[in-house]
DNA sequence: AACAAGACCTGCATGC
DNA sequence: TGCATGCAGGTCTTGT
């Protein structure tokens, strides 16, 4: 579900509803997710405040006073809420309840590839759920030089390249799509053949992603704000979910097709191959 | 090392 | 109406 604009969104969110509080209460509903979240970590964080809500790639980042953060990712489907105590409706796959003073935070995941597990924030860069990941695609580290060394390394198609966390952060099925049409490019063009373009899909990435945290994220199924309020960049999808549709450049009809297990959707016009 | 495919889950739309 | 099928914003593991 929720890709790096969607992460972004709901961060803004909690950092401004529920950032500075101090959590009294965290309840579980159900600690199977991907990796379990037990009673004792709940218990080691109650009492303490929660002084800023971070992110790295598509990862909340819940810092504590006490020195341990929790890393939550959404998986596909889940969503956060946030509202008065008792004011926020239950649903079916809630699966942990954060109280604050004045405010809850729920987290729901019907499928359950989400998940929250508890690390010390000295910890972090190591840690192995964020070790890995490259670059944000918004810092200087994403430059052409680097993105050119890194797709010169590859042959496979650069579309799936897009979306290997490890290349760089945050950018999921939707944004891959949304950024191979700005740039023009195909999205089975073998990386190394693309190493000339790396400025105008660096621009494409951070315009797409700009312009979709401007508009609250992309809200399909699942997907709302922190506020409840729906995203509404899927207004503005260029190709994504747009098969057969025409093309808003050139008329013709969206492609769409498989590429390692995902879809994709482009232009085969205003994106030809190199 | 890079890549593809399968696995992990539930819900929803579609078609018979 | 019910049932089977396929698909969905992600990522981890396995095998080539």
């Amino acid at each position: 579900m929720p890709e790096l604009p969607e992460v972004e969104t709901v961060r803004r969110g909690l950092d401004q509803s529920v950032a500075g509080g101090q959590l009294h209460r965290l309840t579980l509903a159900r600690p199977d997710l991907r990796v379990p979240f037990t009673p004792g970590m709940a218990r080691r964080l109650e009492g303490k405040r929660l002084d800023s809500v971070g992110r790295r790639a598509k990862y909340l980042l819940l810092r504590f006073d006490s020195g341990d953060t929790v890393i939550l990712h959404l998986g596909m489907s889940g969503r956060i809420r946030v509202g008065k105590p008792g004011k926020i409706s239950q649903e079916k796959h809630d699966h942990a309840v954060f109280s604050f003073n004045g405010a809850e935070m729920r987290f729901s995941d019907p499928r359950r590839f989400g998940l929250m597990v508890l690390a010390k924030e000295t910890e972090l860069a190591e840690h192995p759920l964020l070790a890995g990941i490259g670059p944000e695609p918004f810092s200087d580290a994403f430059s052409a030089h680097y993105l050119s060394e890194a797709l010169a390394k590859r042959r496979g198609p650069v579309k799936t390249a897009l979306l290997d966390q490890k290349l760089i952060a945050g950018v999921g099925n939707i944004y891959a799509c949304e950024a191979l049409f700005r740039a023009g490019i195909h999205p089975e063009t073998p990386c190394h053949q693309t190493t000339e373009k790396t400025e105008i899909i660096i621009a494409s990435i951070r315009a797409v992603l700009g312009e979709a945290i401007d508009s609250g994220g992309s809200s399909l199924r699942d997907y709302v704000q922190a506020n409840g309020e729906m995203g509404y960049f899927q207004h503005h999808f260029r190709v994504y979910g747009r098969e057969k549709k025409p093309c808003i450049t050139c008329n013709k009809p969206i492609h769409a097709q498989r590429q390692a297990g995902r879809s994709t959707f482009f232009c085969p016009v205003c994106q030809p191959c190199r």
